[in-house]
DNA sequence: GATACACTTTGATACACACCATCGAAACGG
DNA sequence: CCGTTTCGATGGTGTGTATCAAAGTGTATC
């Protein structure tokens, strides 16, 4: 299963171990909390910092000029957001559950001259998001609106599930509306692909924020529906 | 406008000002001709190299499970392709116009250590091309068919076109069935949106690789067709 | 507890695009 | 020269999803 989200650095790397790790340059980085709709930076932002979610959710975002909005991507602990475009931000970004960031300096990762550590690690993470979306084209470009959400879901219960009575139960932070501007989809269509999967009795629903999944295998192959 | 294609690199500095200067370490990079068909890479191959494009055009691809393929990018000169996920490739590269690639070792990138022009170089690859594939991201998930191949033919125009009679002439090597598994759609699609557009005058046809743009501000807003 | 607002869900309809089939033109090989 | 193949273009049909509309649910406010 690939990861359609932004991704998630070598896990067996905590993040704590980066940010409590002795600072060998001055001002290379700083932990720094954030809190329900606070924005980073804005898209056409100088590019100061780079940031690692430590805790809680940010959303990047753009605008076509026709006014619709696309969700580029949800980041979560352990993802790197903010990679500059020459020297401006090229997305939106604000903050969808509180929580804490680790920034760098643009420098760390475009200059080898600092902390070779953290810049290695920065560039991994831009790798790595390079090949997360190309994922995501896959699934924007060539899935169905089913395949779409049942693919969302996957990916969130692997990163943020947690298990429950033989079953994984995953919470989902942001509204339809997000989900449906990351999958390219509209509101009414994600929340009828999540009724037709929980109707077949592949997920449950707690409330709308709390997805239960009750057939993992199922969910994988949720072309088939009906 | 924004670029949908694999990102070229700042215009002011040539290509062959990286391919001729100076080598400061042994082994940095090579010229090599490339022929039409040759495979750069496969996905899953170990990622030994990274490719900055002389001249000729690249087709990036990856093919979903269920068989379906999905065209990343189309590479152009002054494109650079085959950033490492981890140790391998993560796409198909292979060679839709014969031409010249510059091929860099993967350390040239992703260690700090060797030539710095080089090395900055690459990175500023990396990072335009996450900021090229975001915008990709909004064409796959809120254009329309017309809109989608407008655009298409409007990058296609501002980096391979040329001059000619006042009009803007584009020759597209690839076959319709690449623009569609770029674009997202099928190929009886593509060739319809391009007969509409052609029907409605904003481009000619020399013949199907031959693309004249008749009238610019039209093909902008190529969404209201008809 | 009543009202208001934001969000989610469900229903009905329309249409854009996929899908299937056909045909013409060009390229190729015997 | 003519069969074969490949690619592009076009027509007809079906369907998945957008769109429009409205009801349902929860949460905050007074």
């Amino acid at each position: 299963m690939y990861v359609t989200l932004a991704n998630h650095l070598d896990e067996h790397h905590d993040v704590c171990d980066i940010a409590e790790a002795p600072v060998s340059q001055a001002q290379v980085h700083a932990r720094r909390a954030v809190s329900v709709g606070h924005h980073l930076f804005h898209e056409g932002d100088e590019a100061h910092n780079i940031y690692e979610v430590a805790s809680g959710l940010l959303r990047l975002t753009r605008v076509l000029e026709n006014g619709s909005r696309q969700v580029i991507a949800f980041a979560l602990p352990g993802d790197v957001v903010g990679f500059p475009d020459g020297d401006v931000h090229h997305t939106d970004c604000d903050v969808l559950v509180a929580g804490e960031v680790i920034s760098y300096r643009r420098q760390a990762l475009e200059s080898g001259a600092g902390d070779p550590t953290v810049h290695t690690r920065l560039l991994q993470a831009a790798l790595k998001e390079i090949s997360g979306m190309q994922d995501h084209f896959m699934m924007l470009a060539r899935k169905s609106a089913p395949e779409k959400v049942a693919s969302f879901l996957m990916v969130m219960a692997e990163r943020t599930g947690t298990f429950d009575g033989g079953h994984t139960r995953i919470v989902l932070p942001m509204k339809r509306s997000d989900i449906a501007d990351f999958l390219g989809l509209t509101i009414e269509t994600v929340c009828r692909a999540i009724t037709r999967l929980r109707k077949a009795r592949i997920i449950a629903l707690e409330d709308a924020q709390t997805v239960i999944i009750l057939d993992n295998n199922r969910l994988e192959n949720a072309a088939l529906l009906d």
